[in-house]
RNA sequence: GCCGGGAUGGCGGAAUCGGUAGACGCAGCGGACUCAAAAUCCGCCGCUGGAAACAGUGUGGGGGUUCGACUCCCCCUCCCGGCACCA
């Protein structure tokens, strides 16, 4: 940085080519690139470093659309930082664990290792050819043992220090394949590939306790300026920490031998807690409330179909026993659990209300979830919505014992304002009558604390990470079983616990239980023969802490190293909003244990978050009677149209059957209907989809594919070419402008540095489509302007912005351009333009004239007129004069520089 | 269902703090060039009425605040993302 880059520039080259030849120019500066190692990026700590990461992609086949917008996003700010001076390093690697190289697997009889492999070959030589400034040299590939070596390093220190531990978790299992399915292989309840109703099981499984994390989880989103308001209140909800009261409702059961029954774990972290039935929890169902001011209008209690007290009630009530199996049917998605029928069934069991001693009736309902708060739900009818369908469904009784003043309460129909914390008063309630939400919540937690069966709690949504998967293709957690000495971890030394890359999965249960090379080992502690676990880990594990990696990727002998210093945190993070939760969340809790282990000294990985919009397209596909659901491209689908022009259904190109319509999603490899960016590329060069890209729509906003509008933008990149070839002579030989210049000109050039600031407000933004149209606007007021004596000079300087402003989106072009016209050896180490206030600066201003808000004309008054010379302008003009009809203004409005209405 | 976001011409989108709605493109229409086509260039282009000047109307729907609302407030509809084993 530095010297001046506006100078002649000594090599003459060869005459410039007519015509735009993407192909051409793109393959040159990529090996420019290459050649001068251009996007290596070295440590340095004299120069500020700016560390701009995408979302690594995995490896599906191709490249899509989705991808193209990511790494344009990143690259366009990578480049633009380059230019500002920054030592910058985007790295690019390979989220490559996952179910669809298990899928391809069973559909080619390929192994997921090959598979994988072959697919990151294909992506990244599609990422090199849309030329994006990576540092090739970091790349990773989260399947290589080098890398997961680190995974199963960090558990067996989580595992020291009690932060993994094991217990029971349900999953979905298909009872024909005998295999656990993925909740999107669970198609309305059934399996995938069977069509067989899921079941639950609950098996045992390995898990993080990020709840030991959610205070700093939650508190440190308010440390986080640059991330989205949107990602901030959806992780704080997803962590959902919420006040309340945890009380219980005392029972005595007729039972023999005065059982004792063991509240269930709650869903905070380690399992244990409370087992075993202490003393005080006697005959008692535990329940959690957010409205304990609502607690004089419970007329029932719901628990869980996995409720001890249901499992009780259901030993002699073959009703109900058949009710709580029928609860273990269905997915274990939370979405289906929310939308699905809500059913129950009285247990016959009532417990006693804590203040009233009143009977309560204790029913099994389907929708209360066991593994949140106590498993266990008091019902208000009157004051929850859920509450009241069921109650109506079932015929059980509604209280009123809120009430807002001139609203009717209703038994039958809910109303919003039931619910209502703010306005409602306590009614039916006794002694805690006319107290508000906050005084009644108070008076009752401290009732039901005197009782002993009670008090305020603080609960949380946020459940522990269960990263158990009963499949091949992932990361082995590094555990033995040994009959005699238990489960025992792999020992540091005998890390990686390498996956075989030969298995082929066949849909039945994870291969490795059946690979003898893999299971057999010997117990690291009494050295008898021993069983490798063959569970493997999720794969946002994987994804948890890659972004340090990129820092010290060579380093075979630790995780990260002191290079984390200097790089992390991550200075600005691009991905898709889709990981707004789970991603962001799972890293910040790593990067947070990581911390408490000193390995890393922040406190957040992702100083700055840009969520990228979804790039949605159609989907289409066929579900046979029985048997898998298939998806079809929408390029090898055709709509079909009625008379009107109206669409009425789409066949498939190759056998011209009818395909169904699954509305239109993101672009993904399970829907099958992504867009090739190959094609586009090598119809139009790297330049014209990234441009188009990034022209089509603002980032952060969804985008549905479309690609009507390419032949626009390869149409600007083309006119570009053809104006600087026209310039070219001229502009080489031309002086610099004036500081100060006159007439026609110095409209066109305040023109030209008017774009420039609004585009680098924009660049500021990441609104990148404005930045290409100030881009296009630049090349219209260029092309348009009148050709005299000052011209050159002002294509010269015209020039050298836009094609500054213009090289982060499309680099290639500009990268030649540059050098064509004279401005220097490489734009890559060009200063970032800035507009000159003297060319920005007029005499006069047009203001809006307007007579009671509507648009009447305009006035044209002095740059600097004071507000009553602007208001004396605007009622001394015909327009004005014509709607006054003689009266008075009533009032006038002047805003500087804009406008003024008058009221008449 | 719950949490988060979105809706502006035929289409993608612009409008920075409440101040000219539709920038910049695409498509379309008309014209120039051409034997013709492609490419390129010039002009028109929200809707309604009007020959025009111009007037009315218009940012998913309904209401409100304001001199003035795409923007702020209340209610509603539809679409997209997430919901813990897709990544």
């Amino acid at each position: 940085m530095g010297r001046s880059i506006i100078g002649p520039f000594q090599i003459q080259p060869r005459p410039m080519q007519e015509k735009y030849a993407p192909a051409e120019i793109e393959r040159a500066a990529q090996q420019h690139w290459e050649s001068t190692a251009a996007f290596r990026a070295v440590e340095d700590a004299t120069r500020p470093k700016y560390y701009c990461l995408s979302m690594f992609p995995y490896p599906s086949g191709k490249l899509h659309m989705g991808h193209v917008r990511n790494y344009t996003i990143g690259d366009v700010l990578t480049r633009y930082h380059r230019m500002r001076g920054f030592n910058v390093l985007q790295p690019m690697g390979w989220d490559a664990f996952g179910l669809p190289a298990e899928n391809a697997a069973m559909a080619n009889a390929v192994p997921p290792a090959q598979w994988t492999y072959d697919n990151i070959a294909y992506m990244k030589q599609q990422l090199r050819s849309l030329g994006f400034a990576i540092d090739w040299t970091r790349e990773l590939a989260t399947c290589r043992p080098e890398y997961y070596k680190w995974n199963q390093w960090l558990f067996l220190r989580m595992l020291e220090k009690g932060l993994a531990y094991q217990k029971t978790g349900v999953v979905n299992w298909d009872p024909v394949d005998q295999t656990v399915l993925a909740n999107e292989q669970v198609i309305d309840g059934r399996g995938w590939r069977t069509g067989a109703v899921v079941e639950k099981r609950e098996i045992p499984m390995y898990y993080l306790a990020i709840t030991q994390y959610a205070e700093e989880l939650l508190a440190s989103l308010d440390a986080l300026p640059g991330w989205p308001e949107r990602v901030k209140t959806m992780q704080a909800n997803w962590i959902g920490k919420s006040y309340g009261v945890r009380f219980a409702f005392p029972y005595e059961l007729p039972a023999p031998g005065g059982t004792t029954l063991p509240s269930p774990a709650s869903g905070r972290g380690t399992e244990g807690e409370g087992s075993g039935g202490q003393e005080t929890e006697k005959g008692l169902l535990w329940v959690f409330t957010t409205r304990a001011d609502t607690i004089m209008g419970v007329t029932f209690c719901a628990v869980a179909a996995e409720h001890p007290l249901a499992a009780r009630a259901a030993r002699d009530n073959p009703a109900l026993a058949a009710f709580v199996e029928e609860c273990k049917h269905g997915s274990v998605m939370e979405a289906d659990m929310a939308t699905m029928e809500k059913k129950g069934m009285p247990t016959g069991i009532c417990v006693s209300h804590p203040l009233t001693g009143e009977r309560i009736p204790v029913w099994v309902g389907n929708y209360v979830l066991m593994g949140y708060g106590e498993g266990a739900v008091m019902a208000v009818p009157g004051h929850d919505e859920r509450d009241l369908h069921f109650a109506r469904k079932y015929g059980l009784p509604v209280k009123q014992v809120i009430e807002v003043p001139g609203k009717t309460f209703s038994a039958e129909a809910w109303q919003e304002w039931q619910a209502d914390k703010e306005a409602g008063r306590c009614v039916n309630s006794g002694k805690y009558d006319g107290l508000g939400y906050r005084q009644a919540v108070d008076a009752i937690a401290a009732d039901l604390k005197a009782k002993g069966l009670g008090d305020k709690q603080v609960i949380w949504r946020l459940r522990d990470w269960g990263i158990s998967r009963q499949r091949y293709w992932g990361c082995p957690i590094p555990l033995i079983h040994c009959e005699k000495c238990g489960t025992v971890p792999v020992p540091d030394e005998q890390l990686p616990v390498v996956l075989p890359e030969d298995c082929v999965p066949d849909g039945s249960g994870n291969p490795l239980a059946r690979r003898a090379d893999f299971l057999d080992c010997a117990c690291p502690k009494c050295g008898a023969r021993a069983r490798r676990e063959t569970d493997t880990m999720d794969t946002f594990v994987d994804s948890s802490w890659y972004y340090s990696r990129y820092a010290s990727a060579d380093n075979a002998g630790a995780m990260v190293d002191e290079r984390v210093k200097y790089w992390l945190p991550v200075d600005q993070y691009i991905g898709g909003i889709e990981h707004a939760i789970l991603h962001l969340l799972y890293s910040r809790f790593w990067t947070k244990v990581m911390r408490d282990l000193g390995l890393v000294s922040f406190d957040e990985p992702f100083s700055r978050l840009l969520t990228q919009g979804m790039v949605l397209n159609e989907i289409f596909f066929r579900k046979p009677a029985s048997g898998r659901i298939s998806y079809f491209n929408p390029a090898e689908v055709e709509p079909k149209f009625d008379d009107k022009g109206n669409r009425i259904g789409a066949v498939l190109r190759a056998d011209g059957a009818p395909v169904e319509s699954g509305g239109i999603g993101t672009m993904s490899k399970s829907k099958n209907n992504g867009v090739d960016p190959q094609a586009l590329i090598e119809q139009y060069g790297a330049d014209t989809a990234r441009f188009f890209m990034m022209f089509a729509s603002p980032p952060e906003q969804t985008l549905e594919w479309s690609d009507s509008g390419v032949d626009g933008s390869y149409r600007f990149l083309k006119r570009l070419w053809a104006f600087a070839a026209g310039a070219r002579e001229a502009v080489r030989a031309a002086p610099a402008l004036p500081a100060r210049l006159d007439g026609a000109l110095a409209a066109v050039r305040r023109d030209i540095h008017l774009n420039l600031k609004q585009a680098n407000y924009d660049f500021q933004k990441f609104q990148y489509n404005t930045v290409a149209s100030a881009a296009m606007k630049m090349l219209n007021a260029l092309e348009r302007a009148p050709k005299d004596a000052d011209y050159p000079a002002l294509a010269r300087e015209g020039l050298s912005i836009l094609l500054r402003l213009l090289s982060p989106i499309t680099p290639h072009i500009c990268h030649h351009l540059w050098r064509e016209l004279g401005f220097g050896e490489d734009i890559l180490h060009a200063p970032w333009p800035e507009p000159l206030e003297a060319a920005l600066a007029q005499d006069e201003v047009e203001l809006v004239l307007q007579v009671n808000g509507k648009l009447r004309g305009a006035i044209r008054v002095p740059a600097a007129a004071a507000k009553e010379q602007i208001e004396a302008a605007a009622l001394a003009a015909e327009t004005a004069q014509k709607y006054l009809e003689g009266r008075p203004a009533k009032k006038v409005v002047v805003v500087p520089g804009r406008l003024v209405n008058i009221v008449v």
